[in-house]
DNA sequence: AGTTTTTCTACTAAAATAGTAGGATATAAA
DNA sequence: TTTATATCCTACTATTTTAGTAGAAAAACT
C-alpha cells in the first residue's frame, strides 16, 4: 500500500511548476528537477504522462518549457494520482467487478471499496494550488527562520 | 497503491476462521485454503505472521488448527492490515520522517500524513465480527436466490 | 507406530519499480 | 543558416518485490 516514485515526485514537480510557473513564462524540467533532487531522464517520462493527460501543456526547443494546462486550483490531487497511478483502488476487483466471478458476494471486496471511495474523497477535496501555497508558506517559514 | 495477496488472502482467511471457528473447535488451514481457493503453503505462510502477531492461536498435530485469539469484533481490520502489509501509510517517510531530510518542509508529505491517517480510521471503525456478519448475511442471500 | 496437523527454512519464477541511454525533432537566437 | 537548447520517443536494464513452491522437522491424537 505505497504510492510509488512516480506519484510522489510527479507530485512535487507539479507544487513546483505551479510556485515557479506563475510568470508565465514556461519552466525547463531540468530546472524542477534540479531543485526536486529528481533524475532529469527520469523526471521526463513522468512529465510526459502528465502532457499525455493534458495536465500540462509544452513548448518545444530553446527558451521552451513546461506550463500547468489550467490554473492549478482547478487541478484535484485525485486527477494528478490517477495520471500517474492509476485508478484509485486497493484492489483490482474494486474497478474492474469481472476480475473475480464472486465480486458481488465478497464482504472484504466491500471494505475495499469503502476504503479506496474515501481515498478518492479526500484526495478530491485538494487541489494543487492548496499543496503550492502550503509549500510557500512553509519555506517561507524556514527562510524567516534564518532572518530572526 | 495496491493491496497484496498477503494483505487480501489473509483478511479473507480470518473471516474464514471466524464464520467457521465459532463452536470453538479449531479449523484445518487446509480447509480455510480449500474454500478460499488459495495455496495451502502460501497461506501456511500469511497464517504464521497472524499467529507470531497474536491475532490467532494454533493447536499442533492431528485435531490441530487454528483459531481466533481473541473475540471477532475486537480485532479491527487495521490491527490485521498492520500485521500482513505493514505500517498504514503511503510513503516511508510519513511514518519515518528521518527517510527525508525535508520531511518538515514538504507540503506533498502532509497530504501523504492526510490520506493515510484517513485509511488507518476508516480500518479501525470496522471489526471482523462486522466483516463476518456481512458475509453471512451475503451468503445467505446468494443461497435464497436458489430457493425461490 | 502411524497419521495428520502445524512449523521452519530455503529456494525460485515472474512482475513491478526505478531508473539509464541515445538519438530525433522543434525552436530561438547568433 | 548554423548552433545551442529544449522537448520527444523508443528501447534497454538492474534491483526489488511479489507470489508463490518444496521438503523435511516437530507435535499431538488414535
Amino acid at each position: 500500500m505505497k504510492i510509488s516514485t512516480k506519484g510522489r515526485y510527479g507530485l512535487r514537480a507539479l507544487i513546483d511548476l505551479s510556485m515557479n510557473g506563475k510568470s508565465g513564462s514556461p519552466v525547463f524540467l531540468s530546472d524542477i528537477a534540479k531543485r526536486q533532487g529528481i533524475s532529469d531522464k527520469y523526471l521526463e517520462q513522468i512529465a510526459t504522462q502528465l502532457q499525455r493527460a493534458g495536465l500540462v501543456k509544452t513548448i518545444r526547443g530553446r527558451k521552451g518549457g513546461y506550463l500547468l494546462n489550467k490554473p492549478d486550483n482547478e487541478i484535484k490531487l485525485s486527477e494528478i494520482i490517477k495520471v500517474l497511478e492509476g485508478p484509485i483502488c486497493l484492489v483490482d476487483c474494486v474497478a474492474e467487478p469481472d476480475a473475480c466471478s464472486k465480486s458481488s458476494l465478497c464482504s472484504s471486496r466491500d471494505i475495499w471499496t469503502i476504503v479506496s471511495n474515501k481515498i478518492e474523497e479526500v484526495l478530491s477535496s485538494y487541489t494543487l494550488a492548496d499543496l503550492s501555497k502550503l509549500q510557500e508558506e512553509k519555506s517561507g517559514a524556514g527562510s524567516l527562520m534564518y532572518h530572526i
